[in-house]
DNA sequence: AGGGTGACCTGTCGGC
DNA sequence: TGCCGACAGGTCACCC
């Protein structure tokens, strides 16, 4: 894989940005060693480990669970999470780091630098995946939505337990992890579900197809990702790709790209969801 | 135990 | 131009 000198991956982190984040500098880092970290303002949660413990240690890989990205060093490893408005660079060390720069891995390779204005992103390191840190932020998750272990009968027995709003249940990650607030919205629509739904009153055949729609639109977004990445030279490639086609997410009063009828907005769990009243059956 | 709410923090946009 | 509220891709801690 040929990747370019320096990039900056997107803002826009729900499973398919932080896996093409993952994508577009896991190779270029592997091997690096590490040789000098630095912390700006606080993040969600505290590093857990003086900063300058991690000088000398070498990066192993680059992993993802859910919407964290797991970075294995020789000993410990980085739980990254990129919040509402995270991102990631990899590169040549150019500039000073800015006023929401907040976390720098400077490597043998490149520096690794998060940019988080909104700091609900955090950088955490554990000494392994069953250190209790690690645990905290991860034991909780659901399956991978684009691996094997995703099964749809599993998901439809898993939707039966849950009184919530389908949409609820989605983001909450704990039947299946990596749909946002976006690809919710998305997949709901492709289904033909209304997200005020209750998950448990969801037929066998609607769960199957629900199913399908947030592998097929998760699948979807990481392959564009990627292409946008290629030409990611001219930095324009950081807006919204994804929103180019969106079929419901803000689109508040717009026709349906199916039905011509009016896409509407609601708020569940104080956040907005958008739906065409006539695609998606309750 | 599941389900609902508040909290974290900064930036941007639209209305008056 | 300035001020103010609403809203933004996440998710944990806390209540009942």
């Amino acid at each position: 894989m040929i990747m370019p000198a320096s990039y900056k991956a997107f803002a826009m982190p729900e499973l398919p940005e932080v896996e093409v984040t993952r994508l577009s500098f896991a190779s270029a880092i592997a091997g690096a060693r590490i040789l000098h970290a630095s912390l700006g303002k606080p993040l969600r949660w505290p590093l857990g480990l003086e900063v300058q413990a991690l000088v000398g240690r070498q990066v192993r890989a680059v992993r993802r669970r859910g919407k964290y990205l797991l970075i294995d060093l020789d000993h410990g490893l980085l739980l990254v999470h990129l919040g509402m408005s995270g991102s990631l660079s990899f590169g040549p060390a150019v500039a000073a780091a800015g006023k929401h720069d907040h976390f720098d891995l400077n490597t043998s390779h490149g520096l690794l630098r998060l940019h988080d204005p909104r700091r609900f992103g955090a950088v955490v390191y554990a000494e392994d995946q069953q250190d209790p840190r690690a645990v905290k932020l991860l034991g909780h998750l659901g399956v991978e939505p684009l691996e094997d272990g995703f099964d749809p009968l599993v998901f439809f027995q898993g939707l039966k337990k849950r009184q919530s709003p389908i949409k609820q249940v989605l983001l909450a990650g704990e039947l299946v992890v990596g749909v946002g607030n976006i690809y919710a919205s998305e997949a709901l629509f492709l289904a033909g579900i209304r997200p005020t739904t209750r998950a448990a009153n969801i037929s066998q055949p609607r769960a199957l197809r629900l199913h399908q729609a947030i592998r097929q639109v998760l699948a979807r977004a990481v392959a564009q990702g990627g292409s946008s990445l290629r030409d990611f030279s001219n930095a324009q490639g950081q807006n919204g790709y994804f929103q180019l086609e969106a079929m419901v997410y803000d689109r508040a009063g717009e026709p349906c790209r199916s039905c011509s009828g009016a896409i509407k907005r609601l708020v569940q769990g104080q956040r907005s969801t958008f739906y065409c009243p006539r695609c998606q059956k309750p």
